[in-house]
DNA sequence: GACAGGCATCGACAGATATCGAAACAGGGA
DNA sequence: TCCCTGTTTCGATATCTGTCGATGCCTGTC
């Protein structure tokens, strides 16, 4: 949004983990960072998302099975898009073993957003 | 989004104050939470907005005035828009001082975010 | 090698969103 | 009171997003 370039989700790749943005009281943000970080709140921003965020870290192991979360009300594409998008956007990874697929959260990157929205300062 | 409930931003009226969720790590969020912290974190997924908020939460007090601010390269009706946005949300509140609007961060607010997303549990 | 189950991708559609210019509104000063 | 400046609201439009059914791919099993 906003400015419409189309960049899809220019965050992470895989887990270059995070050089990103200190507390946002240390000073405004660039251009750069503030459209890194948008899309990692953008990737939290939809009910079913975080749902399916919060069921796999809330897992025991902090990672889950796809058939274990999958039952959040809407169709399996639908789930299957949602956790591509959290995957995107560096919030989770994910690992076939065997039959199954895997999420896992990514702590870095999560801990980075906490991190960023710690007002003290 | 997802349920397309025509709730606008159903989070916080004013200032009352987040009774809201535990971190993300102890258990799955109900879909009423899930809908109260995803409209928190969309308020926060536009790279404009996140740069306004920045702006206002660095600038000397935690307040700002918006011709302080409001030159993040849209136009300014775009700004107002945006600075609505996230105070409907509840991450900003704004005052009137003669000519000039201040606003200034929620506090509990995005403390109630940061600790969510803190994996430490 | 054929089949079944789990998951991802594709294509399409409805509803939501960002953005802008124009216009309305509010305060302050002459 | 009138005007000027700063700010918000309104209406229109292009774009994005969430959702689904159908389909394809990978794995393990028979």
């Amino acid at each position: 949004m906003s400015k419409s370039k189309v960049v899809e989700l220019p965050v992470l790749d895989a887990d270059a983990v995070v050089p990103c943005c200190p507390p946002i009281t240390a000073g405004e943000l660039s251009p750069a960072d503030a459209e890194r970080m948008a899309a990692m709140f953008k990737a939290l921003s939809d009910p079913v998302r975080l749902r399916l965020f919060s069921k796999v870290a809330s897992h025991a192991g902090g990672e889950a099975c796809v058939c274990d979360i999958s039952d959040v009300g809407v169709s399996q594409p639908t789930v299957s898009h949602h956790l591509k998008k959290l995957k995107d956007a560096g919030l989770l990874t994910s690992e076939r073993r065997g039959t199954w697929v895997y999420y896992q959260v990514a702590p870095s990157v999560v801990a980075a957003m906490s991190a960023m929205l710690d007002l003290r300062s």
